[in-house]
This record gives structure tokens, sequence and C-alpha cells, in this order.
DNA sequence: CTCTTTGTGTGCGGTAAGACACATAGTAGT
DNA sequence: ACTACTATGTGTCTTACCGCACACAAAGAG
């Protein structure tokens, strides 16, 4: 079997690099799966790798002092877990948290460093999508401040099941209330509502995804804002 | 007279540059001065220059189809309005507004892309700010969803003291309302308490604090989070 | 197959903030 | 000084969501 060309890894931003960067770059790539709720950095701890999920995803959230939490972004094979590292920070205040188990790559913080340094493509890509998560993080913001819970599930399932390579997601109502910053209760109410209307299906920390079209016409404008400006940036 | 050094612009990050850098910079820097409520960059729209404010400062939110909007951050003299343009986007969708009348340096987006690819300190101090705004706009996501309209009406006034020359702000409880994203009669109500409570002062678009330590002690964890972030990484 | 743990359903009272409606008070223009 | 306008004050009614309390149901452990 021939060599996988650099976009059959799964990753959308590695699959984009040209040849010569790849080739630089891929034996610093090392494959690696997360496990559910794994912590991949702790809120200003330390950041060894850099990692690119492939069928992973990894939520980036805030936790107050007195313990609420809230999500600011979502990233999966579309993007990099690790920005602040290219930034310059070495470390950020928020935590990264394993939301969906599976695979990656990860790679080392100097590797990284080295190529984002020679001011090439990689760096593009890397600051591109940046300006891209900034777009999430943004509408994140203004979403938590003028819509409802139901509609924030809708976008939450949706910016989810993008990043998922299946219709059924493993989580509880418990887990996304952390996310979406609300009660547990809160979230119970809303999925009972789209539970009802046939968009989704769920029992116990399992919720799949059943209609995908009710969900969107549900869903506020955001999710299409960080989608089309996604796809504008890196598409 | 002497020349000014660079560390007089008074734009922080123009006096952290190295005198190498700045020396290249300096003839490409050209003093403007910005009208309250101008708009810097609109949606999506085109971006000439970036701003580096000195006494004046700005204002990133979004708007929404129905209208209502909110902020997500605030520019003043220690960034840069304009980071998509190193971050390689050309546009952004959030819209820039001026929010406090006064003196800036421009920089044609050609000039300040050139030193940028030099991958010099000018580089790393565009990031490394870029990465302090990031925090500040993932706070407000989760303070927009935790706290109060009193407790975010704290904050914000706080925020933009710091980046005002004086101690009165000029703005109605109409404008913060857009800024907060709440009714104006919310921001009327809470910024009674604040009167009530000898912090600030108001009549008709003339906002005096009074008591910033009444304030700091008001205020929710988000404020002192973003700011010490800002020192760590630009401090 | 029972016991325990974990996840979900539901009801109730409380509160922050929304929408709307209008009263009043500064400020600017003539 | 009169007028027009803009900014702020206030009240009422409604709604979304919180906090709490507890019932019930599914899954896993022994």
């Amino acid at each position: 079997m021939l060599q996988e060309p650099a976009h059959m890894t799964g990753n959308h931003l590695l699959a984009a690099l040209p040849n010569e960067p790849y080739e630089r770059l891929r034996s610093d790539l090392e494959p690696m799966t997360f496990a559910l709720g794994e912590v991949v950095y702790e809120s200003g701890g330390p950041m060894p790798y850099v990692y690119f999920p492939t069928t992973s995803h990894v939520s980036l959230l805030y936790t107050m002092i007195d313990g609420s939490t809230a999500e600011m972004g979502l990233v999966g094979n579309e993007g990099v877990v690790g920005i602040a590292l290219f930034m310059g920070g070495e470390t950020t205040p928020n935590r990264a948290m394993v939301q969906g188990a599976g695979a990656a790559f990860r790679m080392k913080a100097k590797s990284m460093l080295d190529e984002f340094k020679r001011g090439g493509e990689f760096q593009h890509l890397m600051l591109r999508y940046t300006q891209a998560l900034i777009t999430q993080i943004s509408q994140t913001a203004v979403c938590n401040r003028l819509h409802s819970v139901e509609q924030r599930l809708c976008r939450w399932l949706l910016m989810t099941h993008d990043r998922a390579d299946s219709d059924q997601l493993d989580m509880t109502h418990e887990f996304i209330s952390n996310m979406l910053g609300v009660r547990r209760e809160g979230v119970t109410v809303a999925a009972q509502r789209l539970q009802e209307a046939g968009m989704i299906k769920y029992v116990r920390g399992h919720i799949n995804i059943l209609d995908r079209k009710q969900l969107l016409a549900r869903v506020c404008e955001c999710y299409q804002v960080v989608n089309a400006e996604h796809e504008r940036l890196l598409g």
C-alpha cells in the first residue's frame, strides 16, 4: 500500500499543507488517542504538545472561582489545540478537555515552533485558523448574551455533530449544562422539546441526531456565521 | 527639542518595540484622530489600515440580523485595531467603532504586513497582543453567560476608564446598553445603584468615575483575569 | 438479582431582566 | 425664553431561567 498523502491524515489543517512543509513535519507527527473527559491542558498549565484532532474533538472552557463553567470554543479535525504556543503565550487561562474520544496527531511544541518561525504556509494556516477560532469565540460571547437555551443547545449539538464521526454523541445533560453554562434541568427541558419535535433521541448519556435539517431551522444565526467565516478563511 | 523615543508615542505596543523595527516603521506611522462614534471597520468591509490608539479607544462589536448588538472586545492604547490583517483574513465579521474620541497612529496594511513577515519582535508583539485579546473575548463570552447586568456594567466602566485619559466618560445609557447587549432601562437601573453607592455620577451622556475602589470591589472576577493575563503576556 | 450509582423528569417559588408605555428633566437651537 | 429633542426615570406585566427538592428509571457491581 502506498504512503498516505497529507490530505489523508484526517486533519484539515495538516491536509492543507503543501508537500514541502508536510515532509518536514511528518516525522514529528505522532499518532495518539484521546479518552473522553481527558484534560488536554489545565488552566495556566504547561503545554508540551500541540494536537491536531482527526476523529476526536476538544472543548475549550473557562472555570469560574465558584466552579461554574462555560465553553468558549470547540476544536475538531478542522483545527488545532494549543494555539497559545505559537501565539507566544506558552499557556492560557482556559482549560482544554476532550469532548469526543478519538484519534489525533500530536507534535512537540518545539518542532511546531521551529516550523512556525519559518514564516511559510504553516504559519499562514495556523494564523488563519486562529482567526476563525476568534470568530467562533466572539460569536459565542454574543450568542450567550442574546439567545435562548434552546437555540444555544441546537447550535451546540450541530457544532458537536459536525466534529463527530457518527450521529451518536456520548454525553449527558449534566455535561452539556457545563458547556452551555446553564443548569442541568435547563438542558433536560430544552432537550425534551427537541426530542418531541423528532430532531434528536436520547437515553442516559447518548444523544442521537435524527434530523439535522430541523435543527438547522431552529438554530440561531450564530451557527452559520461561524461556519461561513471558517469557510472563507480556510475553505 | 529632541525626537521623542518610541516609548513616548503613547501606544504600549509601539513603545515596546526595539529601536531597529521602530526606526523602520516610524515613517509609516501617521498620526490621526478618531471622532466619537466613527466606524473604523464595517463588518466584512475593507481594512486599508491598522490603528494604534494613544488617547482614543475602539470597541469591537457584533450586530445580529435583528439589529441587536453586543461588544466582544475593547482596544485602547494597550493594543492595535485590525488584527485580522496580520492574521491573514483581510477582514472580519465584526464592526469596530470609536468609543472614546482621541488620537491614534495609523499604518498602511502593506507596511504593517511587510514588517510582520520579517518575523521579528514586531510579529512577536502582535501575536502576544492577539492572545491577550483572545482572553478578553473569551472572558466576555463567559461573563455574558454567568454574571449580572450590574457586575458587567462595573467591568465595562472599569475597562473603559482604564483606556480613557480622564475620569469622565462621554456615553449615554443607550450606548452602553448596545455594548452590554441589554435594554437601555436595564442600564439605567444598574447605573442608579452604582450612583447611589457613590461609585459614579452621571448626567445626560457624561459619566464620572468617583470611586474606582468600590467598583473594583463590586466587579466580577472577569476583570482581573483579563488584566492579569494581559500583564503576563505584555507587562 | 439486588443494591448502588448515575442520569433524567418534574414541580414550585424566587428573581433578573425583557417588552412596552409613558412621565420628567436637561440641552440646544432659534 | 420658548420649543424640540434627547436622555433618563419609573411602573406594570411577562418570561426565561435559577435553586432546590425529590421521584423515578436505567446501568453496572457484587
